[in-house]
DNA sequence: CGCGAACTTGAGGCGTGTCAACCCCTGTGG
DNA sequence: CCACAGGGGTTGACACGCCTCAAGTTCGCG
């Protein structure tokens, strides 16, 4: 029950330096100063982790200690039900902060789990307290992270919410190619790192649902999957999926009601 | 598209001392020693504002400049696309904080509504970032806050994407019913400020089907409901209905894969 | 080369959305 | 005081989108 045992396992780097990492313009450093830069090299993260694909990063009760900003590789949160049931809530790639459900209790409350081998920035939450008195910046672009969660989540439930399975899979679709294209790879060739099961469980639907959708977005000629290799090949397509624009049989407005006035 | 024209209504204090307010061991300042709590006063909250049933406090693309603390009465968040389609993300009681959508983008995202006549504690973010300078429990506490919100959207993601109607509805009034009874009030008997359609847009349900089941709950003798005046009787009853717990007939385990490996 | 996991595809059922009629309550103006 | 309008709520009939179940295929990997 306890992340005393995860700890020292696996730490390849200890004291790590923020400047020398290409991720730093997209990452917790982002915006910071030069100056301010080389004053948070190895005072920020403590160690680097590896988390092998399949394993948990945390776990719901472990005691939160640290973040973790993702260097290489990417996760998958979960929250689960007392019941059992249990939902993927984010996928977090590499620059991205995990973790933060900790904050409040001083327990993780859900599981971070690694997609595919990765390795983590291991950020001590305490130490980074500290710093904060002397990087004012630091904190400002904490904030900013935190901030930006809290907007990506509310969108979330407004995808679970309110959108038609096909929409919630144009929006996944764009969101992750959006991502991508941000951290410098291609918009339209993806390696997909979770199975229909996982996109399924993210957007609220099941496995074979996703992989219809993925079906018929080929047949449209929006795309081409094959297993887990994707290219999207009409963005635009899917963005008028995406924002209902697409030609329903009688466009019923689906509780388009509400949340107005 | 600017709070600034606002930002001057209905101000009815100015300068407001939190170590006065009945509100303070459940609001920011939660849990600051007498001599921080005092320290804070006139300072933390630069004024107070009224906000009547149904006006917004703020709507997205407004510039964010302050964070809110509901002081009385309460409201709803909304997100909403491009296309008109929005949904209610929250719903906020007092001693809650309201606005940290803007954190990130330095403008608000969604807009915040009065259910009832309501005010506020208007804290100006720039102000509250030189206070945690002299008063580091402060931000402490603010962290704990924006982590307790990241933690119960996961939780209503995993209503929204995973539960039956009947348990959705069941998890909302048991919420309700707690948080009403930290507040010092019944958690029984209790008034909704909100219409059926404001209650099934947070749940992604229609406003029939809240009808339906707030019906299906009194025949079961869980709960009365008259309008909006709402009696608890059976908040176990309700407990196990939330829990998955009902004798659905061959209870099918609804998308209980994925999530868990 | 064969096993299991992941994926695809089809047929059918069910939960909830949609549409519509009606009731109740409140406020307003004759 | 009543007539009326309008918004919120209830209830029923029906439709439909997605889940469930099942069979078959492909892929990854020993």
């Amino acid at each position: 029950m306890d992340t005393s045992v995860h700890s020292h396992l696996h730490v390849v780097a200890n004291r790590v330096a923020c400047s020398a990492c290409s991720l730093h313009p997209i990452c917790l450093p982002a915006g910071l100063r030069s100056a301010d830069l080389t004053h948070i090299d190895h005072r920020l993260v403590a160690a680097r982790r590896k988390v092998a694909r399949g394993e948990k990063l945390f776990r719901a009760g472990d005691r939160f200690v640290s973040l973790y900003a993702v260097w290489t590789g990417c996760f998958k949160t979960c929250v689960s039900a007392r019941d059992g049931r249990g939902q993927v809530t984010g996928l977090q790639m590499c620059g991205e902060l995990l973790g933060n459900d900790g904050i409040a209790s001083r327990r993780h409350e859900i599981d971070a789990v690694a997609l595919e081998d990765a390795q983590v920035c291991v950020i001590h939450y305490d130490e980074m307290e500290e710093l904060w008195r002397e990087v004012p910046a630091l904190q400002q672009q904490f904030h900013r992270l935190l901030g930006r969660d809290i907007v990506r989540q509310q969108l979330q439930m407004l995808l679970l919410g309110s959108m038609y399975a096909e929409e919630r899979v144009a929006a996944f679709l764009l969101d992750l190619a959006q991502r991508m294209h941000l951290r410098g790879y291609s918009a339209s060739t993806i390696l997909l790192r979770m199975s229909r099961e996982e996109i399924g469980s993210l957007l609220g639907l099941t496995l074979e649902t996703v992989s219809r959708i993925f079906s018929k977005f080929q047949t449209e000629g929006l795309l081409t999957v094959r297993n887990r290799q994707l290219a999207i090949s009409d963005e635009a397509g899917l963005r008028r999926i995406h924002d209902g624009l697409a030609e329903r049989v009688s466009a019923p407005p689906r509780v388009a009601r509400a949340a107005s006035a």
